[in-house]
DNA sequence: TCGAGCAACATAGTTAACCTAGTTGGCATG
DNA sequence: CATGCCAACTAGGTTAACTATGTTGCTCGA
């Protein structure tokens, strides 16, 4: 499930994930599968599915409570200091810069 | 120099660290202390350091450039920019994403 | 029937080890 | 002297195992 493109597999769960979200495929008050369930659907090891979860509970799209599971925050997300927003786009440009500058280099060893 | 309050280390050593440099006594552009360092001035495993710095990572606080070292991110967290521009951001890197992601996959086919 | 206890499962945190990969500085060889 | 190689140090990613703690449901005994 997890594809070899020099992106981390704990961000690309976390982008399938909040895709999910986003697309409403996990709706407000929707426990996430468990870590367990998540590890084996993305073929991943549990650690990278905790890392992935870690990332959105920082982001605040989730809310993990101990003994239960990991639900979709129940009020939209606009609400985090924004500075939560704006590091999560910093992260994304990073990552494709990252991401585009490999295709380019990979097209580049083509000619 | 952790101490047992129940907050997690990894949470500690990342509001430590993100009071220096709130506090400019880690200035823009200067570089952390290397996480073995920082492992044993905290007396916290490579671990839980690692962490840490994740956290303020992906708060955008920070710039690890790997072979070098962890800096302080030069130009202050910028003011969060209106919702509305934000969203539009926000819709232009998740085409983006995507549209990278097709390129991705077609160059992993050709393999 | 009631409930105490237990087993199973959940998130969360921590640790240790291993691997990849980029950077730097010094040293030896040509 | 210049080049190239190598060792040491860096961040980053992955895995596995362990602990702590909370939740839930079932079973067994009083």
């Amino acid at each position: 499930m997890v594809k070899n493109t020099g992106r981390p597999g704990y961000l690309q769960i976390a982008d399938d994930l909040r895709d999910q979200i986003r697309r409403g495929s996990l709706a407000p008050g929707d426990p996430l599968p468990s870590t367990a369930r998540l590890a084996s659907t993305y073929d991943a090891s549990l650690s990278v599915v905790k890392l992935a979860v870690g990332v959105l509970r920082s982001e605040g799209l989730v809310i993990g409570q101990q003994g239960k599971g990991v639900f979709v925050r129940e009020d939209g997300v606009p609400a985090p200091p924004s500075s939560g927003e704006l590091a999560q786009i910093q992260a994304t440009l990073r990552d494709l810069s990252e991401r585009l500058a490999r295709v380019e280099s990979t097209l580049a060893d083509r000619e």
